[in-house]
DNA sequence: ACCCAGGGTCATA
DNA sequence: TATGACCATGGG
């Protein structure tokens, strides 16, 4: 069982999905900091009303005062949380003068300026750096964990980093180029989530599930 | 009525 | 460093 299998056997089985949802860099930037711990049909909401306002930018945002805002992502929940992050968020994109100089940066700086906003963790820096720079970093979320934890692949307690630079490294072999890893990771951590929705969640492995027959993850009671 | 959703921060020990 | 509390809406 390799990483690259595992892909393999998913895309086999669900092919493209097409992520992430968005028109624009900065949409899907919006979106991955509104879709913390919420169903992304939540997110769509709070994004159609920012569209219906014209303020899906980030000056209009910046500008706009917090009780406003708070009001057009209502839908996402965590409304209050959420209009800080946005704001601060915003600001810094803005501070660095916006996606065309953010894109001549390396991955790793960009990373550590994503990190550096108040409301940007791990997960979310990711997913922007993944799906809106086009930058081949891996998205490790609940669902990545709980999926190799269960194929005996990685430890339950591995750490956020420890694992995505796992990821990382052993698709750096089998997939030199990086643009097409790029390619790949994309739709790996698509995969992985629509996977994690396919089947049951309180019993992952049951007859729904493809893993079913043919892993190991079979012979796995509990988490 | 309960559980969860494409997390992150902050206070405490 | 490692837990726990907190944030809040809406679908199943």
């Amino acid at each position: 069982m390799s990483y690259l299998s595992v892909y393999q056997a998913l895309y086999a089985h669900y092919g493209s999905q097409h992520w992430w949802p968005g028109d624009s860099p900065f949409e899907v930037m919006v979106g991955a900091v509104l879709t913390q711990n919420t169903a992304w049909t939540q997110v769509e909401k709070a994004i159609d009303n920012l569209k219906a306002d014209d303020c899906l930018t980030p000056s209009c945002i910046v500008a706009m005062p917090d009780k406003q805002l708070a009001t057009l992502i209502r839908p996402a929940g965590y409304f209050n949380v959420k209009t800080r992050r946005l704001k601060n968020f915003c600001r810094w994109f803005l501070e660095q003068g916006s996606e065309t100089a953010l894109s001549k940066w390396s991955s790793d700086d960009l990373r550590q300026g994503l990190l550096s906003v108040n409301g940007v963790g791990p997960e979310t820096a990711d997913d922007m750096l993944l799906y809106a720079f086009d930058r081949p970093i891996f998205v490790i979320d609940a669902y990545t964990r709980r999926l190799f934890s269960r194929l005996g692949m990685v430890a339950a307690d591995e750490g956020y980093e420890q694992l995505r630079h796992s990821f990382e490294a052993s698709l750096k072999t089998d997939i030199p180029e990086t643009r097409q890893r790029v390619t790949l990771f994309n739709e790996y951590h698509a995969l992985i989530v629509i996977h994690a929705k396919d089947v049951c969640r309180k019993r992952p492995l049951c007859g729904q599930c493809f893993f079913n027959r043919q892993c190991p993850a079979n012979e796995i009671k509990n988490d």
